[in-house]
DNA sequence: CAGCGTTGGCTAATTAAATTAGCTTAATGG
DNA sequence: CCATTAAGCTAATTTAATTAGCCAACGCTG
């Protein structure tokens, strides 16, 4: 009986691979094992369970996404960078489907949470966006969060695939990410 | 053994308050039976099963939420209808988060889903919304899909309780409602 | 008021999935 | 070459959903 010589990240990375493919909601352990040529109790001398498999699917999606994000941003500023985040997220979040629903609803299990670490970095990518337009320095969080709020939110409905959108969802993402530069250009009027 | 007298309307009710209380993932049959003073099995007397029953919620939450928008909107235009357009959406999924989250992720079964048909008045709402400020005739889905993605960001990660925000998520939602308000106003140039 | 069908509840059994226990063997390092 | 550890296995347990099949209460009707 060889060895299949698994790691830890060899069954995060064949999970999320799983949920891509069949679903987040349809990601299971006997699914995986049998995909990685093992018995289900195997999977527990890598992983602790299906709940921590989520959570590490979901650290290993927000990981990719800031990586993603921050390569295309290179050398970008301004109305480029904010089009190259936005293309880049949607991108990722049609790619990676189940990965990325993966990430919605996942809780930070405390303030060393490596899930936090990366969600961190895919919020301080939205920030440097913020820097190549004139945003006053107390509106600058309500800005990251409402940029976060609508990418957040396109991203779940794609992946949900709520979208029984007549047209392209594409067409809309382009009009979506106008708005936001047409809005981020006006000076934001002392509140 | 006097008759519970249960409806299905009775169960879908306690199983979307049971959700607000104990988190949407945790909803069970076996909790819900308990809740009811009723055996499990006896639950199929109402419901086709688990699946059924989310749905369920989540087309309850959709019908309630359609309502509680509209009629909130009443007599109001323009900014005000944006206004209480989403102060009552968030105001929902603050009371209802187990509620709200059985939307997410709910796949319409057909044309005539009833869950479609909640779904499609909230998006009325919308449209009722943008009526009031001078957005372009083929602009208007765009626009639609936009401010949903925003609210429907917004709403999933409050639910997910994904705001380790400093400070109140309050007044950054009221900053995205004038950001909003602002990017309509102004003239969609032609693209 | 008795009969009787329908409904809504029950217990018991089944299924499916995650998880745990405990055993075995391949790799590795002294 | 042995001893330790790691990674796999089978078998057992647990938990939750679901199905099967029985029984009593309610509501009607003769």
């Amino acid at each position: 009986m060889p060895k299949a010589g698994l790691t830890a990240a060899d069954v995060v990375g064949a999970g999320a691979q799983l949920a891509d493919d069949v679903g987040f909601a349809n990601l299971a352990m006997g699914t995986l094992a049998t995909r990685l040529g093992v018995r289900t109790p195997s999977l527990y001398k890598h992983i602790d369970g299906l709940a921590q498999l989520q959570h590490d699917i979901a650290t290993l999606a927000m990981t990719e996404l800031g990586d993603a994000v921050r390569d295309a941003m290179q050398g970008r500023a301004g109305p480029d960078a904010l089009a190259a985040f936005a293309q880049t997220f949607r991108a990722y979040v049609t790619a990676h489907p189940g990965r990325y629903a993966a990430t919605v609803g996942a809780l930070f299990t405390g303030p060393d949470d490596p899930l936090l670490r990366a969600s961190t970095r895919v919020l301080d990518s939205i920030a440097a966006v913020l820097r190549g337009y004139n945003v006053g320095e107390n509106e600058i969080t309500h800005a990251i969060r409402t940029l976060r709020c609508t990418f957040h939110g396109f991203a779940t409905l794609q992946a949900a695939n709520a979208f029984q959108w007549t047209g392209d969802p594409e067409e809309t993402f382009d009009w979506m990410i106008r708005f936001i530069d047409r809005g981020l250009r006006t000076d934001t009027p002392p509140q």
